[in-house]
DNA sequence: GTGGTCTAGACCACG
DNA sequence: GTGGTCTAGACCACC
């Protein structure tokens, strides 16, 4: 895994377990890997995965069980979706078209672009 | 002028300079206001507006004439506004792109969201 | 070390790092001394040091890993050479040049007196 | 006239009437032009001027007359190429070596590059 | 008056 | 402990 530098690493993590509950990878309701074991996977320092992991249980996505480990709460999945939902909604998506008022990029430029990216 | 948290200050006060030479407000081969009436319009410290002007002049927007100020350079609106198309379509949609496809939302409701925001 | 006061100590600090580099003292992919330690060694203040990585990380030279400290760029020495022998070539060599034409020296002169040089 | 960024203004202009002298254009105890007249051709602050006369002063190259401007000393190109020989053997020689050992040129190479500059 | 550099010290986010 | 940012203030060279 490789890591963007405009973005914490511990954030980029947690969005990627994420990614991982979303896909299936981690079951709600089953056992994260331990603290050490994802720090030796992801590459980074422990104290980097308790943070990533602190952050998702505030979110309620996951738990932890004290001397048991971290748990996929009930309900991830789909708490994930909505969050990423609302944030895409009021914060990417706003941002986006912010950008394209500035540049004077039109929705046909737009459209044309990502018909480009699909063919490669 | 209000600064956001999750940047710095002065690529904040950058990049919002470049918008102002995309504007006309600073046209090219014309002098800047100087760091200290920048930084008070500002309201920063004066080595923060330094800061600025020094990231834009390592872009060739703005380049310093000794003891004279410094000065919008030639080209710099079209140098901008490559820099920010090439950015927006080599980071900004392609992680647009993949947060729609990661969340399952298609175009059409990006396009009704867009119109409700216009009608706000 | 000591500072010539015609350049920036800032530009001295990163050239003799660039030096450092080349002679094997800092190798390709290890890290650096901390900001602040380099700032100890070099009996200047931390900002100064942070300027002068802040200038060889624009050329990439070295590069920040967030939270670990700076590190040397993969094939940072051949770009440092490669750098070096265009300033050389592009800049100090036709001044150089000059030099000996307006003053009217001949290479035999240069020869005679670089051999003197070699000899104290 | 042009002017580097790495050098006072002020030196490159006397420097700039070291070589008229050499040239002739100014004979020694001819007069100088004014301050005013020269800061126009030169197209700076007459400050500037007054700064690259006064230098020169120091040199003995040039010297003031209460009421009447500045006047070419006698000697003056003489002392010229003095100062400017000997700076070339102590300062600008030794660096140029320092190069090109730092760098690994070798003379061959030097003269191989000069050659071809004089081709263009 | 202009920018340029350096110092000193604080505070923060990150690992 | 690491870098990153910002502030504050000083001093300098230059125009």
């Amino acid at each position: 895994m490789e890591y963007k530098n405009n973005k914490p690493i511990f954030l980029q993590i947690a969005e990627h377990i994420c990614y991982e509950i979303l896909g299936g990878i981690y079951r709600e309701g089953e056992r994260m890997p331990s603290v050490r074991e994802y720090a030796a996977e992801a590459e980074v320092n422990a104290n980097t995965i308790v943070r990533s992991f602190d952050w998702l249980s505030q979110k309620d996505i996951i738990a932890s069980r004290r001397g048991m480990g971290y748990y996929v709460s009930l309900g991830a999945a789909e708490r994930i979706r909505q969050n990423m939902r609302e944030a895409f909604f009021q914060e990417t998506l706003p941002e986006f078209v912010r950008q394209m008022k500035n540049l004077g990029i039109t929705g046909e430029e737009v459209e044309k672009q990502i018909k480009e990216m699909n063919d490669e």
